[in-house]
DNA sequence: TTGACATATAAGCGAGTGCTTATATACTTC
DNA sequence: GAAGTATATAAGCACTCGCTTATATGTCAA
C-alpha cells in the first residue's frame, strides 16, 4: 500500500503544523532543515508532513546541492477557498439571505 | 471524557460527509432523519457527524416536536475562508507575486 | 573510498476516526 | 401509564494519524 496514497487537500490542511508549513513556504521556499528549525519536533516528523503536502499537490520540491528545497504550489488550495467562498455571503453580504430567498424557483 | 472535545473547524470540514451535510444545511434546515435519507450510512453515523459539527460551532439545533432540526451556523467557516483567502492572490492577482516581492522591507 | 551532512523511509506506539450494532433517552399519542 | 417514533449515546472494531527512534539513501568534500 502506498505510504500516504493521494491525499485529499482538505485533510492535508486539517493539521495545524501543515498549515504553518504552508504559511512559511508562502514567504519563501525553504529546505527541510530550515523548516525543522521552526518547529519543536523531529526532522522525520517534518519530512512526513511535507510528504502529505506533496502528495496533495500543495508543495513542489527540487534538489539544490545536498539540500532539498520545498516551495508552495498554492493552486490546489483553490478547492478549499472556493468551497468556503460558497458560504462567504452569509457573513459578508447583508442582503445575502434575502437574495438567496428570492433566488428560489418559487419566488 | 467528552465524546469529541471542542473540535477544530479545519478538522471538522476535513471529512467529505460533513462537508456534504453543511452543503445540505446551507439550502435549508433539516431534521436528522431527513439528512439520513441523503446518505447511505446509519442514523448514528450521521448523528456523530452532526455532533462534531455542533462541537465545532458550525451547526445549531433545536427541537421541533419529536424532531431535532439542525441549521447552518456558517460564521466559524470564516476562519477557513480567511486562511485560504490569504493564498487567493496567488491565482487571482496577476501582479500578486510582484506585489509581494515589492512589499518586502528590503525593496 | 571514506566520512560528514541532509533528507527520506521503516517500524512501532498511543491516540483518534469513522463506521457498525445495541441500547438509552426524549417526545407524542393512545 | 404503554407503545411508537426520533435522536443520542455506548461499546467495539479496523483503520489512520502524528509522533518517535533507528536506519537507509543521496550528495559533497577530502
Amino acid at each position: 500500500m502506498p505510504p500516504a496514497a493521494s491525499k485529499d487537500v482538505f485533510r492535508a490542511v486539517a493539521d495545524p503544523t501543515r498549515r504553518r508549513i504552508l504559511d512559511l513556504l508562502a514567504e519563501s521556499e525553504q529546505s527541510v532543515g530550515e523548516l525543522v528549525l521552526r518547529f519543536s519536533m523531529s526532522q522525520p516528523a517534518i519530512s512526513q508532513h511535507l510528504r502529505v503536502l506533496y502528495d496533495a499537490g500543495l508543495v513542489g520540491r527540487h534538489r539544490e546541492g545536498r539540500l532539498k528545497k520545498y516551495r508552495l504550489r498554492p493552486e490546489r488550495l483553490r478547492r478549499v477557498h472556493d468551497w468556503s467562498a460558497h458560504y462567504a455571503h452569509f457573513w459578508t453580504d447583508k442582503l445575502g439571505a434575502l437574495g438567496r430567498y428570492l433566488d428560489k424557483p418559487d419566488h
